[in-house]
DNA sequence: TACATACGTCTCTTGTAAGAGACAATCGTA
DNA sequence: TACGATTGTCTCTTACAAGAGACGTATGTA
């Protein structure tokens, strides 16, 4: 995990947060923060060490979590004194994908899809101005690469980032990268200008293929999903070997482009 | 929906609350309060909506909405001023699947018992002291009678009940249920004693079946499963028609136990 | 046995967030 | 056009929650 300086960072959503000082902190937010940092290590976690993950009291930090494990929130994980999430937010989840057509029907073109073709496909969306795997369906290829739902990647790493930021202003998307976004896991580093490009690009051709970017290995291709039109919604992808012939890709990329269409309907 | 009355029963989790008067609350209650209320409705709705729903003043709930939703645990509703649980708590509910053996695989068994038998099957749990189906798969007759998840019955009106309360004390289970518990729909009233020693049989034979409770036309199997030896986490059952023939029932419940027990190895 | 760390609970103070209520804007409807 | 109801924002006060820190206990390890 990462050390305190960059808790501020993946604070809750809205980009403007004044900081006044380290001061009092509401109870509301250090839950949230607990909830996000919960989400962040994937596995439960002490309570000493979640406080000092947040650099929180370690006082409040008890009295949160009692009043969290309480709602339902968290649970005590197995053992005893570790916490993670709990049952309440599984059912306020399904609550929320039954209420939402896009991501239930989403769900199902990615299991299809990945079934018919047997590669890893995904279906992505922007949260709180990051690209995140709402859903993932494996593919049965030996090295499957796999990556879990709600995994957060920087956008510039991946072909459905430029999808979801076409139709921004610029000045929208230099908001929303940073510097560390744009170095790869490799070292190399992307240009500003050419991401902006790629994401016009990807905005007129309905489409956008990466390749070896995330890994040397995979080349990524996406299509958009329409809420209403114009409005990029999510994205849907798949993760092929980079080595996978022109023609495959391009049969690859029709079919795909076809299901997320169908999918925009909505 | 309930009246304002109703509005401190369902409260978080914790079942020993003390209740000074109406004075200030705090955020983080207002917030559990909201998310909880939305579960009850299953729809977006209106801010104001919310405040008198939940009898808060309007000015704090605007407050919190705003919070809750830049955190990303609710969204603005499509039309524009109604608001619904959010994408981040989808995602939170998955970590906690992922993070969560019985509730995977529990979700699988069902999923294949209700494909192999056509009825209608579910995973049932306690939660915060009440009857809750965490997952259900629908089956295949035509008139399906058909549960949502994340829906909450009263326990005594449930074959699963009775198995989720075997092994606790007399004095526990009477502080779970409520008079309006022991009403069924249709105006009966069950005896609080009779209720107990059906939980007594339960615990004894290890599986549990109720006719005609929730409705005159559906009977209702369960079996238990086991987290630690004696401990029941978790109940599969099955709803069928009322008339299914003794023999048809004893083979399903042959085979919900199956499945249940083999859910517990974990 | 002593020492250093981590855990969980409690008490007390004070900075601040919950809430009352006023305000302007936007409805519908009569 | 006048009306009542609802919506979203803002200001100001004070009741109260966040936090510092002490305490007793349970670890591990030298």
């Amino acid at each position: 995990m990462q050390d305190g300086e960059t808790l501020t960072e993946w604070q809750a959503g809205s980009s403007d947060e004044e900081r006044p000082a380290n001061s009092r902190e509401k109870g509301l937010n250090r839950a949230l923060h607990i909830l996000e940092f919960l989400h962040a290590t994937q596995r439960a976690i002490g309570i000493g060490e979640l406080a000092k993950g947040l650099n929180a009291p370690r006082s409040t930090t008890y009295t949160l979590v009692r009043e969290l494990v309480g709602a339902g929130l968290l649970e005590m994980a197995g053992d005893g004194n570790r916490v993670y999430f709990g049952k309440k937010l599984y059912l306020y989840g399904m609550a929320y994908m039954r209420g939402n057509d896009l991501l239930r029907r989403g769900r199902q073109e990615v299991d299809t899809l990945s079934r018919e073709t047997g590669e890893t496909s995904e279906l992505c969306m922007l949260q709180s101005g990051r690209y995140t795997i709402v859903h993932s369906s494996p593919g049965t290829r030996p090295f499957r690469i796999s990556s879990a739902t709600g995994l957060q990647i920087p956008l510039p790493w991946t072909a459905s980032g430029r999808l979801l930021l076409a139709g921004l202003e610029r000045s929208r998307i230099e908001a929303m990268i940073s510097q560390d976004d744009l170095m790869l896991p490799d070292g190399r580093k992307i240009e500003l200008d050419d991401f902006i490009d790629d994401i016009a690009k990807a905005r007129v051709t309905g489409y956008c293929v990466t390749s070896g970017l995330v890994d040397a290995y995979t080349k990524c291709l996406a299509a958009p999903v329409f809420s209403t039109p114009g409005k990029i919604e999510a994205t849907m992808c798949l993760v092929v070997p980079i080595d996978t012939s022109e023609d495959r890709t391009g049969e690859l990329v029709a079919l795909l482009r076809d299901r997320a269409a169908r999918l925009s309907i909505s």
